[in-house]
DNA sequence: CAATCAGATGTAATCGATTTCAGAGAGAAA
DNA sequence: TTTCTCTCTGAAATCGATTACATCTGATTG
């Protein structure tokens, strides 16, 4: 509980002296240094972090937005970001908005009153106008999901090639009759996932039926499960799915199981996102993996150099599709 | 980017006056407080909680340490504990410690350098040691886990009544031959499970059988896995399996189904911690639900009770057996 | 009318660090 | 000896808030 005062009267030394030693600057005789630090340890003495924010004015803390903790999808996005963070000397914030305005302002507040120094947003329904303002006099990147127009710098995989990977996969297996169980278009990788998708198909001269194209509400295990049921009630059941979530394939697994149809024999199934829980599924899902751990490491270290003044760009980075038992009898 | 003088000069008052209204006392004229609310507005000023942490010492964060952010059974805890968190006024800083000591030094750092007012401690592995060297100075509370001895306050469950309970009903059913997957009896969750094991078949006269009885290094899915490879090698197979972890047991699951061993007819399972894919397996899981998201309100708000000085006990909770397909034909 | 009091506001100290600027002292050069 | 440099150190301002205490005004009371 000392503080540099009382560390700088135990030394013989001025507050600036023992400033020095704290951050390692040279101009402090070699024996000075030793009085300090002894003082230093013998006071158990903690510089505080609050002083030293207040005088310097960066606290050193980033922001992480989310939706949802559980949705596993961001797990490895979040280590690559801490990992990164902390090799930088920062410390991440992990919020959760819950979707929710009032949470996201809350959070928008830290940065705002100067607790916080920049943010990583990974809301897909976050507030684009609020952000776009924040983003006028505060460091915002935003990660895996980001808006076109908004200026705002984004790091994120190319989804509509992706979905073109995973779909043409399903096509080169022998499927014709693909179902997509997409969600709501307004989150834009929805919207480039199912152009892929589009886009796969005309490329083999597929007819598109708007009655393989299901919207569900979230993307949670239920949403899945509700998506099979409204497939097999079709007259002309599709041979394969894509879902755009792996947490939805998940869903469509199970269910495609409890209704006795054996996936990938009648039913191929492919997902999106490689989270952990997909190899664990029986079958095994197929996926497109993102490189999620890269995605993070590179959100922190451009918010980071955003934070310090520079310019950042987007970056797109690659994807991978993981072939696995739910396509592969 | 104003701060408190230039609203009190805009407002033509002093920053004693601009802080009432920011503090909401009643010792301010409606007229003044109108004006200052009016410049706050002009100038689109927000405090800064550095200067105000500094000067009140607290900063209104929490520190939540786990060890790994993508076990599941730690998300509806941490939900309990923000929500409990943000209604006090207080954000929470999660941090993964990925059960190294020198993650756990550099959170410990933050609360020291008083960056943070107080820790939940939900680690297992956490140092003890140093930990109960900080409870000396420092608002510290653990949950789920926890240390008998240590002084500082726990929430959590009776683990091993809960453990009795799983077994019980398992040879309620019919089971005698009742194998326990169990982790590293370091963990006091693991021995407390594993008494309540004993206690359960104690109490109906069966005997232990120490090849019933297998150990994990973690608790991950292929954990579970390698356990049933190593009961299926059994002469005297087991008719059911505890295990002290969903993820265990989601992990049997899987590879008693690989190996064509039917759940439950040919083997029963039974989990604990009721995480959300337990009800995502086929079959579902039947596991011990503990109140998780109540427990993270009860940890925050304990914490903060501490953090204000006041003198807080440890709780126990109750625990539910949650009984689903993989016990019931 | 003087004394007292309450309410509203301002002054200045304070929290704990960093940092600018200036000064002391030692040694070198003239 | 004087002057100049260079190294090391300290005094004091500063970051942006809160708050104890002082002050002023006007109303109330005896």
């Amino acid at each position: 509980m000392a503080n540099i005062q009382q560390v700088a009267m135990q030394a013989g030394v001025s507050v600036a002296t023992v400033s020095r030693v704290l951050n390692k600057q040279k101009s402090v005789a070699a024996n000075t240094r030793i009085k300090v630090e002894e003082a230093i340890k013998q006071l158990n003495y903690e510089p505080s972090l609050l002083g030293r924010s207040l005088r310097t004015s960066e606290s050193r803390i980033l922001l992480v937005l989310i939706p949802k903790i559980s949705n596993p999808f961001y797990l490895d996005i979040i280590q690559g970001i801490e990992t990164s963070a902390l090799d930088h000397g920062y410390n991440i914030l992990l919020c959760e908005t819950d979707s929710k305005p009032e949470r996201e302002n809350i959070y928008f507040d830290l940065v705002k009153k100067k607790m916080a120094d920049g943010i990583i947003s990974m809301d897909p329904t976050v507030n684009i106008d609020t952000l776009i303002k924040m983003a006028e006099n505060h460091a915002i990147i935003q990660c895996s999901e980001y808006s076109n127009d908004s200026g705002i710098p984004y790091v994120t995989i190319d989804n509509e090639q992706a979905a073109y990977r995973a779909v043409k996969h399903l096509i080169m297996i022998g499927h014709q009759k693909i179902a997509l169980v997409n969600t709501d278009e307004k989150f834009l990788y929805a919207n480039q996932r199912k152009k892929g998708y589009i886009s796969a198909l005309n490329e083999y001269n597929i007819p598109i039926r708007d009655e393989y194209i299901l919207y569900t509400r979230e993307l949670g295990f239920e949403n899945g499960q509700q998506a099979i049921r409204n497939i097999l009630r079709l007259e002309n059941q599709p041979t394969a799915v894509f879902a755009v979530s792996d947490m939805l394939a998940i869903g469509a697994l199970k269910e495609l199981s409890s209704n006795g149809v054996h996936v990938p024999n009648d039913m191929a199934v492919v997902g999106f996102d490689k989270i952990d829980f997909s190899n664990m599924t029986n079958p095994t899902l197929t996926t497109v993996a993102q490189p999620m751990r890269e995605m993070g490491e590179i959100a922190a270290t451009k918010l980071i150099a955003k934070i310090k003044g520079e310019k950042v760009e987007s970056v797109i980075l690659n994807h991978e599709l993981v072939i696995r038992e739910s396509t592969s009898g």
